[in-house]
DNA sequence: ACTTGACTTAGACATTGTCCATTGTAGGAT
DNA sequence: ATCCTACAATGGACAATGTCTAAGTCAAGT
């Protein structure tokens, strides 16, 4: 994550250590934290880091691509770091736990020309639903 | 959406005047309402009916199995009426526009069992993004 | 018609997200 | 090294969405 700094800083970024605590926490694989879990994970990092900082941060991230919005969840928004990998996400019901998961083929490819309805279909996000080991064994 | 009516009456519901207008407001095809806009449509045939009520009354329907929550929108759950055919959504990222769409194939078995990190895997919900085509002509 | 437990209501409260006025500061200019 | 200033951070108000409860209401069986 240290090299999204360097393009962020290269991109006019001022660099300030909120931003770094931010980009710290999302640093990680397979790593899905709502806004109030980044924030509650920077402030033991930065204490005096507020809530609007981290929204505003998460956001422009977003906005850069260098983050993604994912919907896993039906409350609140998650935030994505594994930006440039193409991937999907396979959710436990029931702890919440997501890891990323890579389908075979393009799901694109699936949607025949029929059922677009006239839509210009630009991106699609998948999200597999079931019960992790931990859960199972429990 | 009648004999939706008749199934919850024979599964011991009591029926009220607040739930066939919910039942009547989620009638129809493509119908993906937030909770406030079904509530918004239902005060129009019915005023004093509260917000309350109609999230009780949703959060029954989708217990029971007969009204699907999506996440489409990152903000607000959607309430969908068609649980008993399989489908998926297409929606459009300006106007959020929504459509029910069919692709080929299963996409459950897209997903190797190397790429399941020990999940039992139940469902998969697709969602495709594009642009309809009243946005695109705009 | 009565009775009763299920249902509805209004509004408080909780969570998630946005906005703004004020204060602070990163980084370039001198 | 210090100064400037545009950009960024802060705290708190506000908005949107969702949950809960106490009190009143009513559907439906008798
Ligand atoms: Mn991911
Ligand atoms: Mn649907
Ligand atoms: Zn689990
Ligand atoms: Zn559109």
């Amino acid at each position: 994550m240290s090299d999204l700094l360097e393009r962020l800083r290269g991109r006019g970024w001022r660099m300030t250590a909120q931003r770094r605590v931010v980009a710290e926490v999302l640093d990680g694989e397979h790593v899905h934290l709502t806004a109030d879990e980044v924030h509650a994970r920077a402030v033991g990092r930065l204490p005096e880091i507020s809530r609007a900082t981290v929204y505003n941060t998460l956001g422009e991230l977003v906005s850069l691509g260098e983050v993604l919005e994912v919907a896993t969840d039906k409350r609140a928004k998650r935030y994505d770091p594994n930006a440039h990998q193409p991937h999907h996400h396979l959710v436990c019901a029931q702890c919440g736990a997501i890891r990323d998961v890579h389908p075979i083929g393009n799901p694109l490819a699936d949607l025949p020309d029929s059922e677009r309805f006239g839509f210009t279909v630009s991106d699609v996000e998948v999200t597999y639903r079931g019960t992790c080991p931990n859960c199972a064994a429990a």
